[in-house]
DNA sequence: AACAGCCTCAACCGCAATCGG
DNA sequence: TCCGATTGCGGTTGAGGCTGT
């Protein structure tokens, strides 16, 4: 690992991070906030460089991390978004309450690359790879696999536009501007898939019709037509073609093997039956119905305003409902404001589900004993109330919520919150 | 036990965007 | 408008752990 030139500057120090010094960074950010982060280092007594310490907070100190393994809800989750928004980390991560883009990035290169590779899929384009390289031939043929891949974040959703007409492609290149500033995007990858989404086709009369104007109100489309369609099995709704449009089921990520892999990537790579323009079942509503991969409590909000919102579009920071505003939407803290009101920060800490509440979960005691203490002698406390109090009433707010799939429409009407902290554990 | 190869993930690099003087 | 400082992001690296031989 090489250093940041302004560590050589200044001889900091490089590498893996002492106990020590996560101490002295949690409790200076505690007690003061991060401000600027080229001050920090200084303010906080450590060796390091202020983009350094920014890091170690963003990615592995700040509270409101999950840490612990995905669960395959979380995997599915990132391929879904892997194919509309690519190599866009951080907006994945946005969806993913408690993860961090360094954590989803490491995740699908090291493991959710290679399961869909092995299933017969490009990673890049989410098409089966038989096809995509057929294509590419066919094109110009001066694609490498290697530009395929490094082009991989710009075109995954692409290729998708290329089967509909001019408008449709317009409008939703539209609703994709508008959650994402557009990077030049390379032909080479992009697939003629004409027949690959057969739905599509039948449906690019409607494209226009009712387009979503944003990335939520899409993802908000397609939870409510899987709903609608999963219990009533229609299929001529007006928003079906959004369905139809980004029919991951026809990717066939899940749902998940009842196998012993953790993958829940249960792919056909046969690929005449990848694409099943007659499944209804698409993977929101795999996720939403069946048992196995129920989505868990954590994503089944609570219509508690209370919630913490960890929206990076919608809100510059998360404000409880005493308006304690305590982490921005990097997590960091805000201490001012939040003196008073009945939500004790080591309180939050010492939740059992925040820590953790499942075997899978994995936590750094270290850190959170750090920020007990810390807490405690930084003085600080904060303030809410609702459910993020204890877990008990976090699970009778669960009982409260009166069906996944309601809770899933909610979810996705909120414009895709992120959720709390307090509820970012899966069990 | 020793070694090699693989895997994971924390951390760094470099670039682009943004901000403020 | 320019320019330096700062921030944010995606790609990459490499230390350390794991596994198989």
């Amino acid at each position: 690992m090489g250093r940041h030139s302004c560590c050589y500057k200044q001889k900091l120090r490089k590498g893996l991070w002492s106990p020590e010094e996560d101490e002295k960074l949690i409790k200076h950010i505690t007690k003061y906030g991060h401000g600027c982060w080229s001050s920090v280092p200084k303010l906080a007594g450590l060796q390091r460089c202020g983009k350094s310490c920014r890091l170690r907070w963003i990615n592995y100190l700040r509270p409101d991390l999950k840490r612990g393994t995905f669960s395959l809800e979380e995997e599915n989750l990132i391929i879904e978004l892997h194919a509309v928004l690519g190599n866009r980390w951080s907006q994945i991560a946005a969806k993913l309450p408690g993860r961090t883009d360094n954590e989803i990035k490491n995740l699908w290169n090291s493991s959710i690359k290679k399961k869909l590779k092995q299933k017969g899929i490009d990673p890049n384009t989410h098409q089966p790879i038989s096809e995509v390289i057929e294509t590419n031939h066919e094109e110009k043929g001066s694609a490498t696999s290697k530009n395929n891949e490094k082009k991989a974040s710009q075109g995954s959703s692409n290729e998708l536009m290329n089967c509909v007409d001019s408008t449709a492609v317009e409008s939703l290149s539209e609703q994709k501007m508008s959650i994402e500033k557009p990077k030049p995007k390379p032909s080479s990858v992009l697939v003629t898939n004409m027949g690959r989404y057969p739905l599509i086709e039948n449906n690019c009369s409607n494209m226009t019709t009712t387009p979503p104007t944003s990335t939520h109100e899409f993802f908000l489309n397609r939870f409510l037509t899987s709903h609608e369609s999963s219990n009533s099995g229609g299929s001529n709704k007006p928003t079906d073609h959004f369905q139809d449009y980004f029919s991951f089921q026809q990717l066939n990520y899940g749902p998940p093997s009842s196998s012993s892999t953790n993958t829940g990537l249960s792919m056909n790579p046969n690929a005449s039956s990848f694409f099943n323009p007659n499944s209804n079942s698409d993977i929101s509503t795999t996720l939403l119905n069946t048992p196995s991969t129920r989505i868990k409590p954590s994503i089944s909000l609570p219509s508690d305003n209370s919630l913490a919102n960890f929206d990076n579009a919608s809100s510059n920071s998360i404000e409880l409902q005493s308006n304690c505003t305590f982490f921005d939407n990097n997590g960091y803290i805000h201490s001012s404001g939040c003196e008073t009101g009945d939500f004790k920060w080591n309180e939050y800490l010492q939740t059992p589900f925040l820590l953790s509440n499942n075997a899978t979960t994995v936590h750094n005691p270290t850190a959170q004993e750090i920020y007990g203490e810390a807490v405690k002698s930084s003085g600080i406390s904060f303030t809410a109330e609702g459910p993020l109090n204890s877990s008990a009433t976090w699970h009778q707010n669960q009982q409260q919520v009166p069906t996944i799939q309601a809770a899933a429409t909610e979810l996705y009407s909120k414009h895709f919150q992120r959720l709390p902290p307090a509820f970012g554990q899966f069990s």
